[in-house]
RNA sequence: GGAGGGGUGGCAGAGCGGUUGAAUGCACCGGUCUUGAAAACCGGAAGGCUCGAAAGGGUCUCGUGAGUUCGAAUCUCACCCCCUCCGCCA
C-alpha cells in the first residue's frame, strides 16, 4: 500500500512512476484524491460535532452530580447526536472507499528499475558457470525421470489432475535431499531462523502481502473456513509479525521456510505445461527479511547471493536477472530473478524471484518498528526463493546426466543424498 | 463436538455508567546522586486519523462489529481468539 500522503503530496510523480509498469493504474490516483479530498472534509465536520457531543456530555454529569436539571442539555446533545451519526456513516463508507483503492494500486518501481513495457526489456546482470556440453541431444527431466522411475506424472494426473507432480523412489529421496542442504545452507551459513508455518492462511494474511484483492482467482480457497492455501511461504511468513512494533536492535528478521505452494494458475493453460515447470503444487524453499528503510537494498542484494550460493554449490549454471518496470511483481519495487539452464528445454527457468517491497507490505499488514529515535516506522519487507523445487530438480538430473544413463549428484548433495548417482 | 472462565498500554494487573486514554507494579528512556555502575529519588513515554506554518488543538481506539444511553473499558447482542475440564483423534 503506498502512503496516501505520498499520493496527496506528489501525485504528478506517483502517477509518472506507476505509469512504467504499464497498465492503467494511474488512473486510479485522480480517483483516490478525490475519496481522499472528501473524506477528511467529512472527519473535519464529523469530529467538530463529536467535540461538541462529549463537551455537553461532561456538562450534563458535572450538572448531574450537583443535582441540577440537564434537560435542556440533553435533548441538544441528542440532537448532534442525530446529525453525527449520518456524516459517521459517510465518513466510515468513503474510509473503506480509500483503502479499497489504496489496496489496488501497485508499488513504485525503485528508481533504478530498468524502463520497460515486458520481459524483452530485463536485464542480464551476470552469468554464473557455463552450459554443460553434451556429446548428442541430452534427454530432459521428463525422459530421465520415467526411465529412472525418479517420477511418476502420468500417476499424479491420476490421483489430481494435470499440473501434479509425483516423485517416486531416488527422486523423492533428491528432492527431501535438497530441501534439507539448502535449509542447512541458509541456517547455518547465511543466518536465517527456520520456520515451519501454516500452510493455510487467513484472507488478511494474503492481503498482507499483496496476493489479494487482486489476484483471488490465481488463489485456492477453503470456502467453508474462509483460508487460503499460501501460493508461497512468503504469505505465512512475512504475515508472523503483522500488527507488531518490533525493536530496531531485531532487525534484520532473517526467516528460512520450507513448505509446498498452490497455485491455481488460472489463465496459463498451456504454457510451459512440459513435466514439472509449471503446476499447481510445488515444494520451495523461501527466505524472508525484515529490515529497515535505510538498510533494505543492502539486504536485497545479500538475500540474492544467498540464493545463487544454493546453484554455486551444486554446479549449476544460471544467470541473475534484474526485472524491468513492466515485469515486475505488483507489489515489488525491484526484484531480481535467478534462472538456472535447463538442458533439457535448451533455456533459462525461473528459479527465484528475490524481491524488496520496501514498506508496501508492511503499511498493508502495520508490521512497524521502533526506531532508534523512538518513532515507529514501516518496515521494510523482502522475499526471495532458495530455491523453487521442481525446475531445481529439472535443471539438476538434466545437468548431471550421464552417458550410461545414470544422474551424478553433486558432491555437496552427496551427504544429504546418501550416494553419489541415481542409477536405473 | 459439550461445559465453564477470560480477552485492558511492551508485560503484569486495577477499573465494571460520568473530567479514566485509563490506577499500580515491572520493563524502557532522560535527569539527580556516584570515580563508574547498582540502589534510591525526580521526570518522561500508547497508537491511528484530522486541523494547524508551528506551538498546539480536536477526534477515534480497552479483541472485532452492532446496539442501549445525554454519556460506555464498564450494560446488551453477534462474531473472533485464548485458557480449563470432558469427549474424539495424528
Amino acid at each position: 500500500m503506498l502512503d496516501i500522503r505520498l499520493i496527496r503530496e506528489k501525485p504528478d510523480f506517483v502517477r509518472e512512476r506507476i505509469a512504467t509498469r504499464g497498465g492503467d493504474d494511474a488512473g486510479k490516483i485522480d480517483e483516490l484524491l478525490k475519496v481522499d479530498g472528501e473524506r477528511r472534509k467529512v472527519e473535519t465536520e464529523l469530529q467538530q460535532l463529536q467535540a461538541d457531543r462529549n463537551r455537553l456530555s461532561k456538562e450534563i454529569g458535572a450538572k448531574k452530580s450537583r443535582k441540577e436539571a440537564t434537560d435542556d442539555l440533553e435533548k441538544q446533545v441528542r440532537k448532534i447526536g442525530e446529525q453525527a451519526a449520518g456524516l459517521d456513516e459517510r465518513a466510515a463508507k468513503l474510509d473503506n472507499d480509500q483503502r479499497n483503492l489504496l489496496l489496488e494500486i501497485p508499488n513504485l518501481p525503485h528508481a533504478t528499475v530498468p524502463v520497460g513495457k515486458d520481459a524483452t526489456a530485463n536485464k542480464v546482470v551476470r552469468e554464473w558457470g557455463s552450459k554443460p556440453q553434451f556429446s548428442g541431444k541430452p534427454a530432459d527431466h521428463v525422459a530421465l525421470g520415467e526411465k529412472l522411475k525418479i517420477l511418476d506424472l502420468e500417476r499424479a494426473t491420476k490421483l489430481s489432475g494435470s499440473g501434479f507432480i509425483c516423485f517416486t523412489g531416488a527422486g523423492a529421496r533428491l528432492e527431501r535431499a535438497l530441501i534439507n542442504f539448502m535449509i542447512d545452507l541458509h541456517t547455518r551459513d547465511h543466518g536465517y531462523t527456520e520456520v515451519s508455518p501454516p500452510f493455510l492462511v487467513r484472507r488478511d494474511c494474503m492481503v498482507g502481502t499483496s496476493q489479494l484483492p487482486k489476484f483471488e482467482e490465481d488463489m485456492y480457497k477453503i470456502e467453508a473456513e474462509e483460508l487460503f492455501l499460501a501460493p508461497t511461504a512468503e504469505v505465512p511468513v512475512t504475515n508472523l509479525h503483522r500488527e507488531e512494533i518490533l525493536a530496531v536492535n531485531d532487525l534484520p528478521k532473517k526467516f528460512v521456510a520450507y513448505t509446498p505452494c498452490f497455485r491455481r494458475e488460472a489463465g496459463s493453460a498451456g504454457r510451459e505445461t512440459r513435466g514439472i515447470i509449471r503446476v499447481h503444487q510445488f515444494d520451495k524453499v523461501e527466505m524472508v527479511k525484515v529490515t529497515t528503510a535505510g538498510k533494505s537494498y543492502e539486504e536485497l542484494e545479500s538475500l540474492v547471493a544467498d540464493a545463487e550460493k544454493v546453484l554455486q554449490l551444486l554446479g549449476l549454471h544460471y544467470r541473475v536477472i534484474e526485472l524491468c518496470t513492466g515485469d515486475l511483481g505488483f507489489g515489488s519495487a525491484k526484484t531480481y530473478d535467478i534462472e538456472v539452464w535447463s538442458p533439457g528445454q535448451n533455456a533459462y527457468l525461473e528459479v527465484s524471484s528475490c524481491s524488496n517491497f520496501e514498506d508496501y507490505q508492511a503499511r498493508r499488514m502495520n508490521l512497524r518498528y521502533k526506531d532508534a529515535d523512538a518513532k515507529n516506522k514501516f518496515a521494510h519487507t523482502l522475499n526471495g526463493s532458495g530455491l523453487a523445487l521442481p525446475r531445481l530438480f529439472a535443471a539438476l538430473v538434466e545437468t548431471f546426466q550421464q552417458s550410461d544413463g545414470s544422474i551424478r549428484i553433486p558432491e555437496k548433495l552427496q551427504p544429504y543424498f546418501g550416494a553419489d548417482k541415481i542409477t536405473h
